[in-house]
DNA sequence: TCTGGGGTCCTAGGACCC
DNA sequence: TCTGGGGTCCTAGGACCC
């Protein structure tokens, strides 16, 4: 065996970092929900004992909810987002490779025939996460990424591990790997398992015996990479450098149905104004602009509308000013009168670092308003997101998204700090 | 009434080149 | 009647992830 890797994740993220401010709630059911309190995106054990589904629309679940007294929250991504950084900062103290795969998960590289060690070492980790920043993590460690995947998993499931489990130093992997579903392994999803059912293939240990050729034929060079992990032959690395982003997204869904061109304007010029923003905090800038709409698709008996256009720009930028104009110039090409839209959003593309970007041969270069947009961004760092805005995202904001049970920034915002009170 | 948001990678097919 | 072979690039769509 040459090496061992972990997978370090935090246990229910987003409910247990809503929990960490709310002590009373442990052992209760939590929830969280997506943007404009849509689908219910994180559950705490006790609310998924209840059988509340993940993903699941919200008010579909609501009965449910009440009658458990479920407490329920709007996302709360600053929250997140900070406690995320207090745990990967404290791995990348301990660790000398870490990728940070997403924001509640991360892969290290353990050194090699450490044998029963590792598990100790995990714990450590474990019991040092808890104590620092307050949030549940499990580790699961493989000779691949996938195994490690799965014994994160196994970790999780049965309580009776300690929120650690091995599965690099295992004599009985097959037989775990048989009590694991197809559909359940990191990198199969629901379309690859209704491939891999009607060939019989329904366990990892399926999987990991069947044929090459029809995995490469079916599930391409991906499944194929998946099913050599799973014998234990390492095909991905891990990713110390994250690769360069190749695009910014800001989309969001409307709080009602909106049908007039000012409105979609309006929300529109305040997603390009966050897409432009992460592009210079990040010293980028965007060749190409993508604005898209859409109608309800739940809504089927409503007439339907979805469209996007692309808008290459002349000149490579990161300006909002430069980029509002030219979204809703694509805009008023795909807006169409009379249709009820719930959702836009925009998509930069070919970005370049700024300070590469080519010159065009026939025109000058534009104003890229540096100086002006320096500015508007630490304004807007400084005393909060929209105290500096562009007139044309409006001021009413009748289609901005609704978030009526979101939790303080107790983290990171002075004005909400928690308040600690000692008993008498 | 009410159904998220932000990413990446792979493939097939068309257009085009010599 | 008989109509090549090899290659690149781009795009749309599909699939996956958290």
């Amino acid at each position: 065996m040459n090496t061992v890797f972990a997978l370090l994740d935090c246990n229910n993220f987003y409910a247990s970092c809503e929990r960490l401010f709310r002590p009373e709630l442990e052992g209760s059911p939590v929830v969280v929900l997506s943007n404009n309190d849509g689908c219910i995106i994180a559950r705490s054990n006790e609310a998924k004992a209840l059988g509340i589904p993940m993903g699941a629309p919200y008010f579909k679940n609501s009965s449910l909810i009440e009658k458990h007294h479920v407490e329920v929250f709007s996302s709360n991504y600053a929250l997140y987002g900070d406690l995320s950084h207090r745990v990967m900062t404290i791995l990348q103290q301990m660790e000398p490779e870490v990728e940070i795969y997403s924001i509640d998960e991360a892969f290290i590289r353990l050194p090699k025939n450490a044998g029963s060690a590792l598990t100790e070492h995990a714990l450590f980790l474990r019991k040092k996460i808890k104590k620092d920043v307050g949030i549940p993590v499990s580790v699961g460690m493989g000779p691949t990424k996938t195994l490690a995947k799965v014994a994160n998993r196994i970790a999780k499931k049965d309580p009776g591990h300690g929120g650690v489990f091995d599965l690099a130093n295992c004599q009985n992997r097959d037989t775990l790997l048989a009590g694991i579903e197809v559909g359940d392994i990191w990198g199969i999803g629901r379309r690859n398992s209704e491939k891999l059912y009607s060939q019989g293939i329904r366990t990892a240990l399926d999987l990991k015996n069947s044929n090459d050729e029809w995995i490469r034929e079916h599930l391409t060079v991906v499944g194929l990479r998946t099913v050599m992990e799973l014998r234990g032959i390492p095909c991905i690395p891990i990713d110390h450098e994250p690769a360069p982003r190749k695009s910014v997204v800001c989309s969001r869904s409307f709080r009602k149905p909106v049908f007039s061109l000012t409105d979609l304007g309006e929300a529109v010029s305040s997603y390009v104004s966050v897409a432009a923003a992460k592009l210079r905090s990040e010293g980028l800038m965007a060749a190409n602009l993508h604005v898209f709409l859409r109608t309800n698709r739940h809504r089927k008996n409503l007439p339907q509308h979805a469209e996007t256009r692309m808008v290459s720009l002349v000149q490579p930028t990161s300006s909002t000013p430069a980029l509002i104009r030219q979204a809703l110039l694509g805009l008023a090409k795909i807006y169409q009168e009379g249709f009820a839209y719930q959702k836009a959003g925009v998509m930069l593309t070919e970005l370049a670092k700024t300070g590469m970007r080519q010159q065009n041969l026939f025109q000058p270069l534009p104003k890229n308003n540096g100086d002006v947009m320096d500015a508007v961004d630490r304004i807007n760092s400084r005393w909060g997101r929209n105290t500096v805005q562009y007139a044309s995202s409006g001021l009413e904001k009748p289609w901005c998204m609704s978030q009526e049970r979101k939790s303080p920034a107790y983290t990171t915002n002075w004005e909400e700090l928690p308040i600690v009170k000692a008993s008498p």
